[in-house]
Parts: C-alpha cells; structure tokens; sequence
RNA sequence: GCCCCCGUAGCUCAAUUGGACAGAGCGUCGGACUUCGAAUCCGCAGGUUGCGCGUUCGAAUCGCGCCGGGGGCGCCA
C-alpha cells in the first residue's frame, strides 16, 4: 500500500522542525498538522508547505529564519529533489527525476490497482443510492444520484474501505397504494370497463402499458378479486416490475447494488417497533391525542409525527416517512454494523436532515456516522432551449430514453462535472455531440489513441512488454506526464475525504492532457533509439493503466478504438 | 417569514477546504498533419471572484449585512 508522497513529506518536515527543536535552535511549541500542498507554478516545486508562516507568531522569529533551520535537518528520503525556501518563506519541494523514473516501473507493477490507498484501513461504509420510488422510470434527478453514488462507492473501495451499495426500496408507503389505485383502473379500462382513474393518480403512459400488459398476461384475475384485494396485489406486482426496469436501466448504467432493502422489511420484522421502544425508553416520543412524536433538542421544530390516528396503515406500511428513518438508521448502524452510512438525497430534502441526525443522536448513536450527500437538481438543456418536464404530467425525460440517445459514458461522465452542490446543466445536443467541444471523448480518445500506439508499436516488431531502462526519461514532458500520473493517488484520497466525485473528471482531462503533450514532445517508437523506445513503450503502458483506472473509476468504458 | 444551495473570464465550470501571481474547457482570432490516431496540439485576448464591512501574517474560501437566481418548510418521498 503507498503512502502518499504528500504524507510523507509531512512527516520529513515534522522531523525537521523536531530535530532543530532538539538542537535549540527553535523554541518548543506544539507542533501543529503539517499543511502540505501541491504548487500551482512549476517554479514552486512540486509540492509545498506555507507551515512556517503559520508558527512565525509562536516561535517569534521570521518565517524565512524557521524555514531554513528545519530545511537544514530534513532527513533524506529518496523522492526529494530539491528543497527551496522561498517567497514569504514557503518550503518547496521538488521532486527527484530519478524517482520519478522509477514511478512508471511501480505503476505498471500495480496495474489495475494502480491507485489503491488504505485510508479506510478495512472500515466499512454504505452507500444508499437512487433509492427512488418504485412506482415510475427513473428520471434524470435520480440518474445524478446513481451516478454520483456509484462513483463515490468506486473511489471509497478505490481508498480502503469495505463498501456495500444499497437501493431502499420505497415500498411501505402510501404511493404503493395510489400506484396500486392507478394500475387497477388501467387494468379494467384495459379490460373495457369504464373505470375511473383516481384523482392524483400516476398518469404516465407506462402505467397504461402496464394495465394492458398485466391483463393480458393474467387476464381477469384481479377483476375477480375484491377491490382492495386486489389494489394491493397489483400494487406489489406493479412495483415488482418496475423494480425490474430499474434494475436493467441502470445495470445499463453501469451500475449495480449489493442489496436491495425493502422499507417493508422495516414494519414487518418488527425493528421499527421496537426502535420506537428504545425511544421511548430514552424520553424521546411524547403522545398526544394518540399522536405519537418525536422531540429533541437538536430539532427546530419541536416535535416530528411518528404515528397519527388519522392514517391507520397496513401491517406492511409505514405510519410516517420518519418511522422508517428511525428503524432504518438503526439497521443500519447497529444491525448491520456499518461503520458509517452514507446517504445520498436530493437537495429538496435537506429539511431531513437534522431530524435524521437528531434520531440518531437519540437512539445513541453518533450522528457523525449517519452522512448525508445532498445534490443539486438537474436541469434538462438542449442547447439553449430548456427541456420542460413534469412528473405529475407522466411527462419526463427517463434514464431510459438517455441511454438510448446519448449512452452511459456521456451521461455518467456529464453529470460529474460539477459539484454536487451546484445545480447542474445537462446538455443532450452536447452530450451527443462527437466532437472536440464534447469532453467525454476527449478523455477516452487520449486511451484509444495509446492503444493504437502499441498496436503499432507490435507491427514493427517492437515487444511492447519488454522492460526497459526508464532512467531515459528524463525530457520534460515525460516527467510532466508521470507526476500527473502520480497524482491519481492524491485525487482519490481528497475525493474520498471530502466525498466530492468530480474531482475525478477535472484530474481525467489533465491527465489525458498531459498525455497528448508527450505525444507532441516525445517521438515514442523509433528505430534509431531501441533503448529509448523501450523505456517509452513503458511510459506508455503506464499511462494507458492510469487513464484506464480513472475512466473505471467514473464507471466509464475504456475503447483501444474509436 | 424561516431553512438549504449557488453567484468566479462572453458561456459552462475548477481552485487540493485559509496560502505564493484565481485556473481549465467552450466560444473569438491566428497557427501546426509526406513520420507512432488532427476526436490532437500551439499561440493571442479575456477578472474589482455579486456588493459592503469584519476576522489575520494571508480570504474566492471563514463571520455579519445586503442584492440576485434556484430549492424546501408536519401525515408526499
């Protein structure tokens, strides 16, 4: 496992500042987090620490003066180039050519674990995703959820924790039953009853497909049966199928759940009585008027609804949204043991969160282990023109219907552009667009542009497998490459701390930038130079391993042609 | 009324969570293919980081107050 350069960097200058400490050279002082960051000019080395400014205040003296007495007792380590003093007094690093050749030699060593990090140290973490109802398509809003949970999952296993990926299935609650309502009544009207189709109800078209469908397949079955009977059967099956769609639409995607959790499974079993309980227990659920609520300090209202008298639910339903939550959590953190449980949600539901925070504080769990994402929505653009949609309406545009238009790579990598807390402009005439303003390409072309170079690489004879001497790569534009071929390692560890999974496309375009300057720099196979031609085939497998990596990372396919 | 998110180059977005001179892509204009993929590369121009105070060695980033856009506010999820 690698320790980030980064780190241990941190650590060299830790003992600096310890060592002249010793020698009294410096006064003593706590030593604080040693800050390091990576410089944004090349004149700054590759990496630096403003550590000095910030201990000029405690040690009294210039940071300039500190600076150069801890740079004078760093211990040597084998990745140190050169170390500067400069600017107010900033210590720079820059890194040794010669290491750095040595990078491509463990790069192709790791291959497809190229990147992998032990920040979670074998800790477990749950991503729930989508989690949308199963009573439709899914739509786009829920598309950038599946996406940005898909990939966080990839880059927290890509950084050392146990992951499990979780879809919770609405199932318990009262759209199962309206759902329910407007299946039957597309059922009979498929069947040439006049039925009347409830107010609210699910007005898309699938529902109707999906009455014809149910009638033709099982025929009067259900007209047989009680009305009630029969809602709630058809509400099951009708979710059932949906569950399939779903299920295939986003496999589509490129992504799959470990576990599909039934909110059901939450009444039936019993947890969310006796979560209930323990509340009470603990002085958390007042009753009036045979309402029961929830209150806590940490809430800004005073109370939350548990149960009402006015909604008598199904042995199988939930009596409110936060019923569920608090057996949810539970399961969750307790049952299941999870160290954290991350939870992604549209921005529309933020009001939720301190109470979900505030029930777990109140059943005794840290509240810090229950982490909740919130995205901004998406707003559908061709060009400039807005593309309307309403749910209500059964009018929307399905994840579906931009599989078939635009295909998964375009859509994954689009909706992680930005962060998930700005609200995002999806493109489709741009998404679709196979040309130089479309970036999605621009990434896999650096890929398939590689693999085109092996291939003829292999024509002429050359064993593109064959080691070689990397300390010939020395040219500018081939260190450039590897060190931002380095920095994965760093991408997926500050995307993994801040879960923030765009990082990821901003680092895939450089890198395939940084590639394409090597190629316009560096001629690769040439009969005249064997031995440089060798160590840059290597080079370029190396590359071809860290494009690779990233692009799976965003759950994006990896062509050798385009 | 209260709560959340956003406001950065003409447009779409970054900025390693407080660090050095705020960076990319697109768009504009100009340039590069008889040699490994031109879906590429190179160059020019483009900024009072919405506004105003404050915190400190240092602010796009933190605090307060405004302005503008989006979303939410008890039995919908």
């Amino acid at each position: 496992m690698t320790q980030l350069v980064r780190d241990q960097f941190a650590d060299l200058i830790k003992e600096g500042l310890k060592a002249a400490q010793e020698r009294g050279e410096l006064p003593k002082f706590e030593l604080p987090t040693i800050v390091i960051e990576s410089s944004r000019q090349p004149e700054h080395g590759d990496y630096a620490s403003p550590i000095c400014l910030r201990l000029a205040q405690e040690a009294r003296m210039s940071p300039r003066e500190i600076a150069t007495r801890v740079a004078a007792h760093l211990p040597p380590a084998p990745f140190v180039g050169q170390v500067e003093i400069a600017g107010p007094g900033y210590i720079n690093l820059t890194l040794a050519t010669s290491w750095l050749a040595s990078q491509v030699e463990r790069i192709l060593e790791a291959g497809d674990s190229f990147g992998q990090l032990d920040l979670g140290r074998g800790r477990s973490v749950q991503v729930e995703f989508v989690s949308a109802n199963p009573t439709g398509p899914i739509t786009i809003a829920s598309t950038r959820n599946a996406v940005i949970g898909d990939t966080l999952a990839n880059i927290l296993t890509a950084a050392g924790f146990q992951v499990e990926r979780e879809y919770y299935v609405n199932d318990a609650g009262s759209q199962v039953r309206k759902f329910g309502e407007s299946l039957y009544a597309r059922y009979l009207q498929a069947l040439g009853q006049d039925a009347p189709f409830p107010k609210d109800g699910y007005q898309g078209e699938y529902v109707t497909d999906m009455g014809q469908e149910i009638a033709q397949q099982e025929g009067r079955r259900y007209i047989e049966m009680e009305r009630a009977d029969a809602v709630r059967a058809l509400g099951r099956e009708g979710i059932a199928r949906v569950i399939t769609w779903v299920r295939r639409d986003l496999l589509a995607l490129g992504v799959e759940f470990d576990t599909w959790f039934h909110e059901k499974h939450l009444h039936e079993s019993g947890l969310f009585d006796r979560a209930l309980q323990m509340l009470r227990d603990r002085g958390y659920i007042t009753e009036r008027e045979d309402a029961v609520w929830f209150t806590s300090p940490d809430l800004d209202a005073d109370a939350v609804l548990i149960r009402s008298p006015q909604v008598i639910p199904e042995p199988d339903e939930r009596p409110t949204y936060l019923a569920s939550d608090v057996a949810y959590v539970w399961n969750k953190l307790v049952e299941r043991g999870f160290d954290r449980a991350i939870y992604i949600w549209g921005a529309d539901h933020h009001g939720d969160v301190p109470r979900l925070k505030a029930v777990a504080r109140a059943l005794g769990l840290d509240p810090e282990r229950a982490v909740i994402i919130l995205y901004q929505m998406v707003n559908l653009k061709r060009g400039e023109q807005d593309v309307r949609m309403s749910k209500r309406a059964g009018e929307f545009v399905t994840l579906r219907e931009l599989l078939d238009e635009v295909g998964a790579d375009p859509i994954r990598f689009m909706l992680l552009t930005c962060t998930v807390d700005s609200t995002l402009d999806f493109d489709l005439d741009l998404a679709i667009e196979q040309s130089d303003k479309n970036p999605v390409y621009y990434v896999q072309y650096a890929h398939a542009r590689i693999a085109s170079m092996l291939r003829y690489a292999t024509d002429l004879e050359w064993d593109a497998e064959a080691p070689g001497d990397v300390s010939l790569l020395t040219h500018k534009s081939e260190l450039a490459l590897i060190r931002k071929m380095l920095e994965l390692e760093e991408v997926i560890a500050t995307s993994a701390t801040q879960l923030a999974p765009h990082h990821l496309t901003f680092y895939a375009k450089e890198l395939a930038t940084a590639f394409h300057a090597f190629y316009r720099d560096c001629r690769v196979v040439d009969a005249e130079q064997a031995a440089l031609t060798q160590a840059r085939l290597m080079l370029v497998r190396a590359a071809k391993t860290a494009l690779a990596r990233v692009l799976r990372l965003m759950g994006m396919t990896t062509p050798d042609r385009m």
